[in-house]
DNA sequence: ATCAAACAAGACTAAAAAGTCTTTTTAATA
DNA sequence: TATTAAAAAGACTTTTTAGTCTTGTTTGAT
């Protein structure tokens, strides 16, 4: 007999952050394409709660990171001059502020160099590396495969 | 003005899980020392709330982490030959289980080299360095610059 | 034997994250 | 200008994570 889960389901991102990224993912596909989408047809495609998909969509608006259209016809959509300007980084920082970038492994109040945690040294190139891909990688380089149908949004 | 945070603090340890694992390090630093701790004396040098990290002891125990000593005189304390068996991946596993060893980044049900999400191939490789790192990283490594008082367990 | 100092167990509460619902605003079009 | 299809806004609910409290059990020392 297994011990059951103790703690939470622990991840890079939150639940909400990865909802975040999907959709943008998928938008920007859709932009791609010319086309404009909305909520209900994001949440399906994506798989994601649509009320909540809502919410996490005005976030992303505030956030410059899609653009919104209001009333009869309008939808969310991202130019596609801005697919290699928007990198993960922007929407990780915007749903999730800058907690991963910085906190502690350990949850000691600050990380640093100076008075570091146990596990600091290890973990620091582990998470500088994770922040260099975020930093590197563009809308671009994630709708690539996901237009030619090699990678998913969803199962 | 800066938007404010919109979803949960992130990072690699559920809280839980990092109290765990400050408390280990600290449990195997007095053991090393040949002292027996209790909770109260955890929860202060480590900086917890000391009913929780009663709690999350208990679990440490059942993992097999730690041993408990009940009774006058009781308390905590780890065989020092087990320093180099304990694994940083034993004991998140024991609290966090192992969705961040398994889980999607994205949030798909599977992650899979097969039906990959647009960041799975930028993000397996870190993954897999983070699994190597806990799965390399002993207590005695956590504890070689505690003892030492080059590494900080609170503030 | 009794007492006191420890951990164990489990019910309970609080806070944070995730998710829903209702109302308002916007804008194209008939 | 009325209708209608969309997003925006914000109050609300649920679930999960974090944390507390009370009661019981164990055991060394008096
Ligand atoms: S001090 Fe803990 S990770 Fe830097
Ligand atoms: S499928 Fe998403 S990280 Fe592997």
């Amino acid at each position: 007999m297994e011990l059951p889960n103790f703690a939470q389901i622990s991840t890079m991102f939150s639940k909400t952050c990865e909802y975040a990224i999907r959709a943008t993912i998928y938008i920007a596909s859709e932009s791609s394409d010319g086309k404009r989408c909305g909520i209900k047809e994001i949440a399906r495609k994506i798989e994601s709660p649509e009320p909540f998909t809502g919410k996490i969509l005005q976030r992303l608006v505030k956030a410059n990171i899609i653009h919104s259209i209001k009333g009869n016809g309008g939808g969310f959509e991202i130019p596609q001059e801005e697919f290699t300007k928007i990198k993960m980084e922007d929407i990780v920082r915007a749903i999730d502020g800058d907690d991963l970038f910085n906190r502690c492994s350990l949850g000691l109040h600050e990380c640093s160099d100076d008075q570091p945690c146990p596990f600091h040294h290890k973990y620091k190139p582990i998470r500088e590396n994770l922040k260099k891909t975020l930093r590197d990688t563009s809308l671009a380089d994630l709708i690539l495969k996901f237009n030619s149908g090699d990678t998913y949004l969803k199962l």
